[in-house]
DNA sequence: ATCGGGACCTGCTTGC
DNA sequence: TGCAAGCAGGTCCCGA
């Protein structure tokens, strides 16, 4: 999936086309996603579009009477279509719009989620969130007060929603390699300096690969078609065994959890 | 309480 | 050329 700079990009291009204006129905052709899409949204009918908002990796798309939460997974994607052309396999679901075209939502691994929520903001998916990585929330003291004790590999700390959110597997490894800390290292075992330099690391990859319009993974795209442009400011992600930017060692592959890592042995320690 | 691993699903790349 | 294995942006849930 996109990762939290991708989420927002796609926020921001279907912005424009849903806030201020009214959805007609929505159209679902495979309710099977990671829970199957909430039967409440096929009554919806010619609702208006107060925002579209995100939390974490949610787009919030709030109406009148409630909110849908709609999510990407790992391979989901939502595009404006002017003139509607015949679905493909994986498009699942259509947001018809009153004033024509529609945002077509697809999905080829059904990781993602359009749910109905009648509470906005209160959800049990919501509610068990850690701050935004942008928000002031997310700072030094906070990340050292989570770490403290934890035997837990830093990246997974970091990737953990219920720490910080929207801290993906390709913005983890390239934070860490910003701030020069080593993926495995216990959590609890780095010094609360270090960990500021994390923390203002994890900002800057996000921060600039949103202003960058996300990275362009194999099928991720913006509403608009358009690649993102971060993917050339990538340092680790994906470059196992090619030579370290900073220093020219080849850069180490390992896991954690089931996902890869790759990362510096000589500049992260 | 914390942690790691499995599960969910399809498609693409790699290697025999 | 064909087929199987391995890998991919996420994250919930389970058992140890």
């Amino acid at each position: 999936m996109p990762e939290l700079p991708e989420v927002e990009t796609t926020r921001q291009g279907i912005r424009p086309f849903l806030e201020g204006q009214r959805l007609r129905r929505i159209v679902v052709r495979e309710p099977r996603l990671r829970w199957p899409v909430s039967p409440e949204l096929l009554t919806l009918a010619d609702v208006p579009v107060l925002a579209v908002r995100r939390r974490a990796k949610y787009l919030l798309l709030d109406v009148p009477d409630g909110q849908l939460l709609m999510h990407l997974g790992m391979s989901g994607s939502v595009r404006h279509v002017a003139e509607p052309a015949t679905p493909g396999k994986h498009d699942h679901l259509d947001l018809e719009l009153m004033q024509g075209g529609l945002l077509r939502y697809t999905d080829p691994r059904r990781f993602g989620a359009l749910l109905w929520n009648p509470t906005p903001d209160r959800h049990p998916l919501l509610d068990v969130l850690g701050p935004e990585p942008l928000d002031a929330a997310f700072d030094a003291d906070y990340l050292a007060a989570k770490a403290r004790g934890r035997k837990q590999a830093i990246k997974t700390l970091i990737m953990d929603n219920h720490v910080v959110v929207g801290v993906g597997n390709i913005y983890a490894q390239e934070s860490l390699f910003l701030a020069g800390i080593h993926p495995s290292r216990p959590a609890g075992r780095i010094s609360a300096a270090r960990l500021a330099v994390l923390v203002a690391a994890i900002r800057k990859v996000l921060a600039d690969a949103i202003a960058a319009g996300g990275t362009t993974l194999r099928d991720f795209s913006r509403a608009d078609g358009k690649p993102g442009y971060f993917q050339q400011e990538l340092n680790v992600y994906g470059r196992g065994g090619e030579p370290c930017v900073q220093c020219g060692a080849p850069l180490t592959v390992t896991r954690h959890g089931q996902r890869s890592t790759v990362y510096c042995g000589r500049c992260q320690r």
